[in-house]
DNA sequence: GATGAATGAGCTTTCATTCAT
DNA sequence: AATGAATGAAAGCTCATTCAT
């Protein structure tokens, strides 16, 4: 029974990560959703108590499985400018396997503050992702490969940069594959951060 | 007559950009911007044919206001390291003094793709800054100061870094004032793009 | 259910018939509608996806009616003149019982081509009523009865002659009773007709 | 003065008979026709007090020029049938070169009740054009070539069967130019009406 | 758990008309 | 006579959420 929720739960979240970051979130309603799981906009209701709620527990879930795969990153024994490559890589693979799950960052996360105010304060809700980095940044300064400063000027070379890139490809402005872009950027990150 | 005109025209800009930074585009009504002008609702859109137009003349307007503090700067005759280090702090300040500005890109901009998908295509809307950034990263890299690579790689690392700097300002988890960042970032900036 | 929600798509067709029949089409409004019969103004949008598609529907379901009573009629054992005298007949008792339905011709679906011009292009939402006529006509030419001529020049002159009766009458310019004039029109059309 | 002022009065009376047949009324707005004639919204309302009377006016300078041509066929000394003949003509030709003067009988007169009921009750504002039709009606009836009977069953064959096929025209699936049809249907109207 | 009809406040946009200049 | 900025009420339509079944 519980089981059976939750897959439902998580198969309503995939179909509302996808048209909110297609569609955006306000543009994407809540009979939008329901009619693409075939199921009625009264039961949704009995998986998720509000729209906004169904915004957060998205976050949550998709920051979870990006961790995860950074997490998996740092249990590696690589240096440093091997790690960095590495989580690069993963961030423009999903962008280009699963663009809903990055664009759900930039286009809903980013710019929805009152749907997430109430419930993902400060990064509560994107703490799955943020955590890791921030175990991959102290790694790597106690091992001496990167040069110590604020946690926050490194995290927001990571976030702001892969998700700058993300959002130009989504502009349709970027006049190579996302793919072409990991080496140089994996570049410009180490030589930023290393000590 | 035309000069009425034009300034009524900025002053509604600069009250809709106001709201819709603060409370996103879709929260802010047009009765919301014409009552905070004290003008009737009919009035506004004989200046702004509809609230997306309005949107998209925001974002240019911004634009070209950055860019144009942007172009002084690359026409001093200083280094590259010094260059990114003003740009930095040209953008830091501008998030201190009007954060308005800045978060009108991550917070309107950035994730209404519907709204300025007629009319502001690719980055011709933020074009006043985009290109002044593409002056100096081509001027950097003539004179040997940067390293050659794909602009985009420069440019997402630009924009990215600093409007996610920007994110973690509004978000309340910087520890620090913005301006606190100033040096770090233009050095990683600085150590990642260097010959 | 299915049944249900079809009585009800006709209770809001009938109010509407009426209103927009006796104030126009663009001074009859959408929440006048929903007063009348009760309802939210949301919930009438889930029988009907616009104003206009309402609209089309209702002259739809006039033509359909009218139709039927002149299909009854081409059943007939009788001669030509003695149909023409019924068909004028169902049309002007219409005209004074059900007004609204005969009013709804001329003063909207006559009068607003921007509403039914996507969706009812031709004549395609009145051959309910077109049809019938179309096969009177043919079976009496085809029986010798009346002289065969351009279909379209016969058609006009049903249409239009009752049409017309029916305008004067709601002008409250004629002097008697549309009942009045049933054996004289008859008599007239019969005679334009007659081989 | 006063001739200039009518004749701008005529202009836009002519414009806006344009606009109102092609569009609507309620679709044409007071700026989209103040625009085509290049004056100022403001001052066109030192012309016409209100839209409504505007659109009165319009009816009756339709009218009058409509009357006049056959008040000319009235004055000549030819047979019932050769005058309606004529009238036809005049009306069909009419259609054809000028159609927003017969289309604003169908598509504004007829059915935006509303409009003209304050001023233009029971028919004095096309009696310009009915005063004609009743010349010429008794003046055949008195020379016995037409049927004594009601004026309005005569009247109504006239205006709706004429109205009737203009609409035709005007919806496109007459087969034929409307030209075609003036022989066929003079003489069913003649048929209907002789003695 | 599941349905979907129902609510109603709220949105963007329009437009006849006025009036200071 | 001429201008056009300004008004503000009203329109069509949307949608998160509820609740009787």
């Amino acid at each position: 029974m519980t089981d059976k929720k939750a897959l439902k739960r998580e198969s309503i979240m995939q179909v509302a990560l996808q048209l909110f970051s297609n569609n955006g979130f306000h543009k994407t309603t809540i009979p939008d959703i329901a009619a693409k799981l075939g199921m009625s906009v009264g039961n949704l209701y009995n998986y998720f108590k509000s729209k906004d709620i169904l915004a957060q527990e998205i976050i949550k879930y998709t920051s979870e499985i990006l961790g995860e795969q950074i997490r998996e990153v740092n249990m590696l024994d690589i240096s440093a400018a091997e790690k960095i490559h590495k989580i690069v890589e993963i961030y423009f693979t999903t962008a280009k396997e699963k663009p809903e799950m990055i664009e759900y960052f930039l286009r809903v996360y980013l710019s929805n503050r009152e749907v997430f105010s109430d419930g993902c304060q400060g990064m509560v809700c994107v703490s799955g992702f943020t955590t890791e980095i921030m175990i991959f940044f102290d790694d790597a300064v106690s091992s001496g490969e990167l040069r110590n400063q604020d946690f926050f000027s490194a995290f927001g070379l990571f976030m702001g940069y892969l998700g700058g890139m993300v959002f130009l490809k989504g502009e349709g402005v970027l006049p190579q594959d996302i793919d072409y872009y990991i080496d140089d950027i994996s570049r410009n990150i180490y030589n930023a951060l290393k000590a």
